[in-house]
DNA sequence: AAGTGGTCTAGACCACGGC
DNA sequence: CCGTGGTCTAGACCACTTC
């Protein structure tokens, strides 16, 4: 006589859901005191372990903040420290316009490190993707992405200048992406980055190369880019 | 009639702390089936809701992994990425005995920007302390700290060249240290910087500046850093 | 089949916040 | 003071894994 799952869902989660939906509907804004435990237990006809339970899990992902003796709070949004965006996404979020200009997209051979960084066995071929990036017609990066050819090799022909390379892959090819190792330094412009770039011999780069993994923890995408210092810094945000 | 609290600890706390002390003792290794539920309560003389708690709690943290129908494991050792740690704690990690040499220690004032980013108001001087970085006698640092001279104007006098500004702070000052926001990005090498450093002018080197919080969130310490590229590289884990 | 974690109940007392 | 979250009990059924 306990959970009878209406449909299928267990009761703290319609809870959790019940709440987020007020949320993400503004009919709770952050600071709001949110429904207390007794009296969510007594809307959805559950024991308040119940709804104890619902409202833990919205406070460890951040989404409600509890105080005792006070109440239940809509936690302030949270800002996304860390996270692994695309240059699409980046650029969307502050309003411009990104464009790229594809320079080299084919299937290669011979990159055995690549390979390697990818956790490749029995394939060493590769679709490899040159992108210059560009803000208001003005160059600031030069990004190269290598995939798996045997999975993605239809990427060659796709229309990457427009649309992201990240909602291609996962739109297109149902591949989740999860995180990335990114190893960073400095470095100065070559003949060929100064010339792609816009820049003179010499100029300061960010040199970035970045394995990013799938869902399935699976290397999916490596990536180099070189980006203008003067047009980009990196944020990180570090917990002790 | 509930918790007697015996001794100030709630019993799930006790059921999590006997937990972790059986894994540092390595009387439990990774891998390793921790007690069910229904055993813990037995043996603590508590209920299982409690017990659940307990366990739950420890899965939250990273500690223990729960399968369902299977049982409640030690996880395998956390990696921390984007840790928050200092140059001395990095080379220990590394068995490297790091040391420094500091090139200007005092207080000083006149540097608004920097009194704005730690969030002074009142105040204005700070403590200023510039070291160059060595590993194994070869310099590939250059690092500039700032921090509120009416708190820690003692640490002109502190022997920062032997210890820790980090193992200083946390125990000397009482300052627990929590998070730092880096912004990173690539420079060259000037003249005063590539003398410090050994590096001929225009050498690449990335440049780091960071604002380091305290538990209470109060900015603290404001960095500033040059990093020798051949010899530094940053690592950081993004997620989506 | 036995054991495990996952969900849930209908109560209870405590410490704390705000009025 | 009353309402809140925090802790806790002594049971229960379910879905799942392991054997």
């Amino acid at each position: 006589m306990a959970q009878i799952r209406r449909n299928g869902l267990p009761a703290y989660q319609k809870i959790q859901r019940a709440v987020r939906q007020r949320i993400e509907a503004k009919q709770l804004k952050p600071g709001d005191l949110v429904s207390s435990e007794r009296e969510l237990a007594r809307i959805h006809g559950v024991s308040l372990m119940t709804a104890r339970h619902a409202l833990a899990g919205l406070e460890s992902e951040g989404i409600v903040e509890r105080r005792p003796g006070a109440g239940t709070f809509v936690a302030p949004p949270r800002i996304h420290f860390n996270k692994l965006t695309s240059y699409t996404e980046q650029m969307g979020s502050r309003g411009l316009t990104p464009s790229s200009k594809i320079v080299v997209a084919k299937i290669i051979e011979g990159e055995p490190e690549i390979v390697a960084r990818l956790g490749l066995v029995g394939t060493s071929d590769l679709v490899k993707i040159e992108r210059v990036r560009h803000t208001a017609d003005e160059p600031f990066a030069l990004e190269t992405c290598y995939l798996p050819a045997d999975e993605f090799s239809a990427l060659v022909e796709a229309p990457l200048g427009r649309s992201s390379l990240f909602a291609t892959l996962e739109h297109d090819f149902k591949v989740e992406l999860a995180y990335a190792d990114e190893e960073v330094d400095a470095t100065v412009a070559d003949g060929r980055v100064a010339h792609l770039l816009g820049l003179r011999l010499g100029a300061p780069l960010l040199r970035m190369r970045q394995v990013i993994y799938s869902t399935k923890t699976k290397p999916v995408i490596y990536v180099i880019g070189f980006y203008r210092s003067e047009r980009h810094s990196l944020f990180i945000r570090r917990y002790r």
